[in-house]
DNA sequence: GCAACCTCTTGATTGTCGCTCAAGAAGTCG
DNA sequence: CGACTTCTTGAGCGACAATCAAGAGGTTGC
């Protein structure tokens, strides 16, 4: 096979690239992921990485927006009817995995506009997942969009900060108690 | 007067330099503000500036903890009989000006072990400041430690997302409410 | 007065980084 | 077969944080 047309599909190629930078950006963090590292985890050359990704920001953002596909996919995926208290629970354990990339973007929501656009609509989503759960609840409209913020918030709090599991589980259930 | 020995004192300069740097990490951010911008605006070669300083994060970490001391010195002159709300939205507001700071504090807490303590600091003065105030209100003691995190995160997202003014207010009041 | 020492400043430089560009390889199409 | 397209890479660039040796000038002790 002629080394400049490797059987791969391009689609596949760029996966095989983000998945190296995920696991890279998640190891190493962002700034000491080095394109080339990644590079080099993917199998390719730093050059080549810039033919199927713009920049190490793009690259980024695809993880990101790959990794909340499928978190969303995940928690519509759950009983709306269930008690809040179980879906903040589990929003932060399946955001778990992508701790390390929290606090990045929103670094790079600051100066990339894709980035912002990601950011914006992770909380457009949640927002309003818990609009539904919180309308079912019968929860006082007008509290309803202050309390979503708080409950975003401190969802993103918990995911920023180690706390021990006890403490994480008793701020989850005083959050559901509002 | 020698070039070499200006008639400033060492901590005079030192201040004149994270000064230099507030400025720019205020205007920039963090990754855009250049040590090499820095030190030009503190009139200072790149070189002298790491006479000073260590590093680029030590001189962040410098801004900080300056920045952290006026705050809690705001913090700690007000009425500690105030309403709840009141505190809050005064601590949202004394912040304003550190909102740039505030992501790359996290950012650099993972990988900077005396950003972390600082940032750990913080987390810990504020708590103890709305332990006084909530054990003043009659909170069930057992809830206290659980909503002194929600509301340092909720503060945190406050700083870290571009709200209204409204929505802000409504989410201060809400969360003094709980 | 002089040498040793100290504080401070800077020219020069380094290695790393994200990224660009030209060139080349190989497949496709008319 | 030439033109075009897709993909890969060697070579290189400018910017960055940071280091180091050298120099300037003041201080101190003999």
């Amino acid at each position: 096979m002629p080394s400049n047309r490797p059987d791969v599909a391009p689609e596949v190629k760029r996966q095989e690239i983000r998945s190296a930078a995920r696991t890279v950006f998640f190891n190493d963090g962002f700034d000491k992921a080095s394109v080339a590292r990644i590079a080099r985890e993917a199998g390719v050359t730093p050059n080549t990485l810039y033919w199927y990704f713009d920049s190490k920001d793009a690259l980024f953002a695809a993880v990101v927006e790959e990794l909340m596909g499928l978190f969303f996919l995940g928690l519509k995926s759950r009983d709306p009817a269930e008690p809040l208290e179980d879906t903040l629970r589990w929003v932060v354990q399946g955001m778990q995995a992508a701790r390390p990339l929290i606090v990045t973007l929103h670094e790079k929501a600051k100066t990339s506009a894709p980035i912002a656009a990601l950011h914006e609509r992770f909380h457009a989503e949640l927002a309003e997942l818990l609009e539904g759960m919180l309308s079912e609840r019968a929860m006082d409209p007008a509290r309803i969009p202050a309390f979503i913020h708080i409950a975003s918030f401190v969802v993103e709090g918990l995911l920023m900060h180690e706390l021990p599991t006890a403490a994480r589980d008793a701020v989850i259930r005083e959050l559901a108690a509002f």
